[in-house]
DNA sequence: GCAAGGTC
């Protein structure tokens, strides 16, 4: 008879019969499945690793036609849990029939217990038998030895709080998605399934709020006063202390007083050391974060990718809440590591301050150590064990960031300067960079210097120039992948292993999108917002998993029962349903208008945009008598709008018409045209919906050069068509850059030939810079 | 075919 443990996964199975047997176990297979056996206080024990849950919550087979089940009776119906794992539960029972005690030893937490009460209950099926519970934070000998001569009894109240959510969740999702899904299907012709879920919704929810700000914005005109002062041969700026000015006579006021001041003085000067310490270590979320904002990696690659790496041992395991390192934790050998190759001159740094020191952070989940680099590697040797594309520069930062929590603070020396200008109060900043510290060894965050010239108080400077500008407040930007991660660990939306999979989903299901870095939401996941919004506000809001939340913490505290947990939870759910289903038709035309119907899909050029009468698609549809849009839901919807004769039509589909045309097409390379409305060249709104591409002011007269491009060249002419033109290269692909040539002002051009390096230079060919 | 949570 044998002593069996269970633990989570594999990886914990081999090292707790490393620790406990001190190194001496034999590796067997049940069911070939991995078990270490060895022997201790006279004792037989086998360790196996589950892979995390091996069962799973399903409705019961004759629930799954979604034609023949109305998803409401799904609320009514308790799911049944199946073993989904056949080898595991094989080896269970195998191992159990031979015990005569078993051991949970899987993580310490609430998925943890459940995992282990589901080897229980299939052990239990086989052998009547105690079963214990090793509860420990850390795969560290000290702990692990500990849990194992302090074992308790497992905590029931524990397992079955991750039981109500794993029920409430599949009720839940299960009704409203099958809801959703058939009502839009007798609406438009599409196989796709509009999914509804606790986590998914509401992160779909944040990328929806932010969407509704940007529309709803109205921007505001403001003024800022600025001086271009000079002091010993150097510029700098100034800007006046009220800032950004919402009144337009408040701002002519004031420099109307000082605009013919040739001088200023120097009325205070500070100078402030200030520290940026280095980033706290890292954790799952952080990691992900980091990799999408200083990678550009998204969350899904970036978890994935740490896990090769992990799995081949060239970092630690990458799923964790803790960002503080254990007080044993041994820095100096991984740091002797690194101290040849290409992070040397870190490593000597850490190594040669003395002891060594990190800056914790204060979450520990007791679960594993900071994400960290477990040896070290050249690029080549990262890119022959994993073949991920991402896999080098995850690993970079890995390093990187592991290195930085060892080095010192940055410290800038800040330079504050008041300086008067008829009276008028004009503040200047300048930083410089004195000690890089941890800075040196992260590049993905640079800090500019801001340099000043050298200026004491009662110094007087020049003012160059006083300028009273015009800007618009511009709107709130797109939530980038990084920001939407913040939210939802923020609001407890999913755990630090599920949050990409949850921002995966939305885009799988074509709710949003990334460009970039940052998510747009696309018209199904808009309408399906605003529409949960309109009908089950809580749904879009992060407190639907508050609410479930709650209610499975109070079974983990012992204050419900899983019955009455589940029974609340379900009472919720209902109410949350018919909310939803008794505007059932006005939902389904809504959510069908964005639904792209297939016929439509297979020709992605033709589409055009919404139907304005009926929310469905419009496409271009070409006759033997000419072309015009026309309605996906033609004979039903009769809508059409005419178009241009002749040109090769694109549709602009970043444009929208600011009259209210449903879309904005390109004719050739002539014109634009907004469906609905005709040639946008007869519209007064045409310059600010296709500004020109300014580069700099037009040398001959007050007008500006802007790139025109025809359909067989491309040249520089003036707003004011005064006649001057300058050339640019006719050939390659041409941006037009924000960076200005320091030289005259004019923006930088960037060339990109094909199979070449880009090249970048002034726009101006009569630059003075050459 | 549906959710979210483990891990491979």
């Amino acid at each position: 008879m044998s002593i069996v443990v269970f633990t989570e996964k594999n990886k914990a199975a081999s090292q707790i019969a490393s620790i406990l047997s001190g190194g001496h176990f034999n590796r067997a297979s049940v069911e070939s499945i991995p078990v270490y056996d060895f022997k201790m206080n006279g004792k037989e024990w086998r360790i196996m690793g589950l892979a995390g849950h091996i069962m799973g919550y399903d409705f019961p087979e004759q629930f799954n036609n979604w034609r023949e089940c109305d998803p409401a009776v799904l609320l009514d119906t308790p799911p049944v849990k199946n073993v989904t794992k056949k080898p595991y539960a094989a080896a269970i029972s195998l191992l159990a029939s031979g015990a005569e005690e078993v051991v949970l030893a899987c993580d310490f937490d609430r998925e943890g217990e459940n995992i282990g009460f589901e080897a229980k209950e299939i052990a239990e099926r086989v052998a009547s038998l105690p079963v214990k519970r090793a509860r420990f934070s850390s795969l560290s000998a000290s702990e692990i030895k500990n849990a194992f001569s302090n074992l308790v009894e497992p905590d029931y109240n524990m397992a079955m709080s991750a039981e109500a959510r794993q029920i409430l969740d599949l009720k839940m999702g299960a009704a409203f998605t099958r809801f959703m899904t058939l009502s839009v299907r007798e609406k438009a012709r599409t196989k796709g399934v509009i999914s509804i879920g606790p986590c998914q919704t509401p992160t779909c929810g944040f990328v929806y709020e932010r969407e509704k700000l940007i529309k709803n914005f109205k921007s505001k005109d403001f003024w800022k006063i600025e001086a271009l002062l000079n002091s010993k041969g150097a510029d700098f700026t100034g800007v006046h202390r009220a800032g950004n000015i919402h009144e337009k006579e408040k701002a002519n006021e004031i420099f109307a007083r000082i605009k013919d001041c040739k001088t200023g003085l120097v009325d205070k000067k500070s100078v402030k050391e200030a520290r940026t310490n280095p980033p706290y270590p890292l954790n799952t979320t952080e990691f992900l974060k980091r990799a999408s904002k200083f990678l550009g990696v998204s969350p899904e690659e970036a978890l994935e990718t740490a896990e090769q790496l992990y799995l081949s041992g060239f970092t630690s395991y990458p799923r964790t809440e803790t960002n503080k390192y254990a007080d044993d934790f041994d820095f100096k050998s991984k740091l002797v590591a690194f101290s040849s190759g290409i992070y040397q001159k870190y490593a000597l740094t850490i190594l040669s301050a003395g002891e060594i020191t990190c800056r914790n952070g204060t979450k520990d989940g007791h679960d594993h150590p900071p994400i960290h680099p477990i040896k070290a590697a050249s690029k080549d040797d990262i890119e022959k064990g994993v073949r991920m594309p991402n896999a080098w520069k995850i690993y970079d930062l890995v390093v990187r960031h592991f290195l930085a929590n060892l080095m010192e603070s940055a410290i800038f020396e800040k330079t504050r300067l008041e300086i008067l200008v008829g009276g008028e109060i004009f503040d200047v900043t300048g930083s410089i960079l004195t000690n890089p510290g941890w800075l040196d060894v992260y590049p993905f965050e640079t800090k500019n210097d801001k340099l000043l010239p050298l200026i004491e108080e009662k110094d007087e400077v020049a003012v160059k120039e006083l300028k009273n500008t015009k800007s618009e407040t511009t709107p709130p930007k797109r939530l980038t992948e990084a920001e939407l991660l913040t939210l939802m660990d923020k609001h407890g939306i999913g755990t630090k292993a599920t949050a990409p999979s949850h921002i995966e989903t939305n885009k799988k299901r074509g709710y949003f999108e990334t460009k970039g870095k940052t998510i747009a939401i696309l018209d199904t996941g808009f309408t399906l917002m605003d529409t949960l919004d309109a009908t089950v506000p809580i749904l879009v809001q992060p407190e639907i998993r508050a609410r479930i939340e709650s209610l499975i913490q109070d079974v983990e505290d012992g204050k419900k029962s899983l019955e009455s947990a589940l029974s609340e939870g379900t009472t919720l759910i209902k109410q949350m349903y018919s909310q939803l289903t008794s505007s059932k038709d006005a939902i389904a035309a809504r959510m069908a208008g964005t639904i792209v119907d297939e016929q439509v899909a297979t020709d992605k050029k033709n589409f055009v945009g919404t139907c304005p009468e009926c929310g469905r698609m419009l496409h271009m549809i070409k006759t033997e008598k000419g072309r015009f849009v026309g309605c996906t839901g033609y004979p039903e919807c009769k809508n059409t709008y005419p178009l241009p004769k002749a040109g090769v039509l694109t549709v602009l589909r970043s444009q929208q018409c600011e009259k209210g045309g449903v879309a904005v097409m390109k004719v050739g390379n002539k014109y634009n045209w907004a469906v609905g409305i005709g040639p946008c060249f007869t519209c007064d709104l045409e310059k600010k919906c296709f500004p020109p591409e300014i580069v700099g002011p037009c040398p001959v007269c007050d007008g500006s050069m802007f790139l025109i491009t025809t359909k067989d060249s491309r040249f520089l002419g003036c707003t004011n068509r005064c006649g001057h033109t300058q050339s640019v290269p006719k050939s390659g692909r041409l941006t037009i850059l924000d960076r200005l040539c320091e030289h005259c002002g004019w923006h930088i051009l960037r060339v990109k030939e094909q199979k070449q390096d880009a090249e970048e230079f002034c726009a101006n060919r009569k630059c003075s810079g050459k």
